[in-house]
DNA sequence: ACAAACATGTAACCAGTTACATGATTCA
DNA sequence: TGAATCATGTAACTGGTTACATGTTTGT
């Protein structure tokens, strides 16, 4: 692929649980194709490219996958202002959930859509199985925070203002 | 309070959905003094010091408080590893599946600890209420995620190996 | 002819971690 | 007296975004 389908791939497919910018992906292919882990060809059209994995780079990408995930430090901002609801009043900080409820609302309504549309799909055949299983981990988690959500709105209605 | 505390606190109290390095809080601190938003006063003892919100820092800090959460950009490397379960298999996929479980497991006895350790605590009358949906918000993720994980190893066993 | 999409790349910048260096205080 | 804890700070580095600059190809 070129560096631009890999970026729209990235976003079209893993957008729910992934993302790359153009400033990394250039960069990134430049030094793996240097370090011999992707061959670049000349693309299709000029000044294009298309990269493909070199046998080392899968080995390298198995290595990779098969790693169990570095966790990166936590930082979750609506977390912070609920644990300082106090200071900003039970209002302000019904609004924030609010807010977040809305979008957990349109997210599941789009990882129910994703999954009838991949029910439909028979391209890809290996692969399908595993993709249901992260739009599942998608509305499992959206529909947990949907309830954490109500169960603070009705929560916060009670508390003195 | 001194920023070794400052430190203390955030990974003592708010380490479950936040966290900060003593290399971001020393000079966010010096930062953060130069603008009048908080002030150093010596501590009590040599070379320690103080810092206490002034009446702008405090404003400022409700201004961000109220503000809606900067949502960034998102990244999961067990849904990444899921994605391409296919790539290493499903034994693979199971084995690192497994390993979130037992950190959830974990976890959920945490916050249940926290959630009862709370209950007998009377300090903080005014702020408890909002600590707890904060420590509910923990578990109810926990739970989510616990229940995705049984599913998806129960599907995992079914695919061809 | 023009707009939209395809395509590449860099520079400036910000956020953040890790490791290191240094030293004071407390307590067993 | 020595270890643990309290305490401050910096430097090097990594990861990552955003904005910019530039140009090609396709389709209407």
């Amino acid at each position: 692929m070129s560096g631009y389908a890999v970026r729209e791939a990235i976003r079209d497919q893993l957008g729910h649980f992934w993302s790359e910018s153009f400033g990394q992906i250039y960069p990134t292919l430049a030094s793996l194709s240097a370090a011999g882990l992707v061959l670049k060809a000349a693309g299709d059209r000029s000044r294009s490219s298309t990269f493909s994995l070199t046998p080392s780079g899968r080995a390298r990408l198995l290595e990779l996958l098969r790693a169990p995930e570095v966790t990166t430090p936590p930082r979750n901002g609506l977390m912070l202002r609920v644990f300082f609801g106090h200071t900003i009043g039970p209002d302000a900080v019904a609004a924030l959930i609010e807010q977040t409820r809305q979008q957990l609302v349109l997210q599941i309504a789009t990882f129910e859509a994703i999954a009838r549309m991949m029910d439909q799909e028979t391209d890809y055949a290996e692969h399908r199985p595993y993709w249901q299983l992260t739009v599942s981990a998608g509305r499992h988690g959206a529909v947990g925070a949907l309830a954490w959500c109500d169960e603070a709105l009705e929560a916060l209605a009670t508390f003195p203002r």
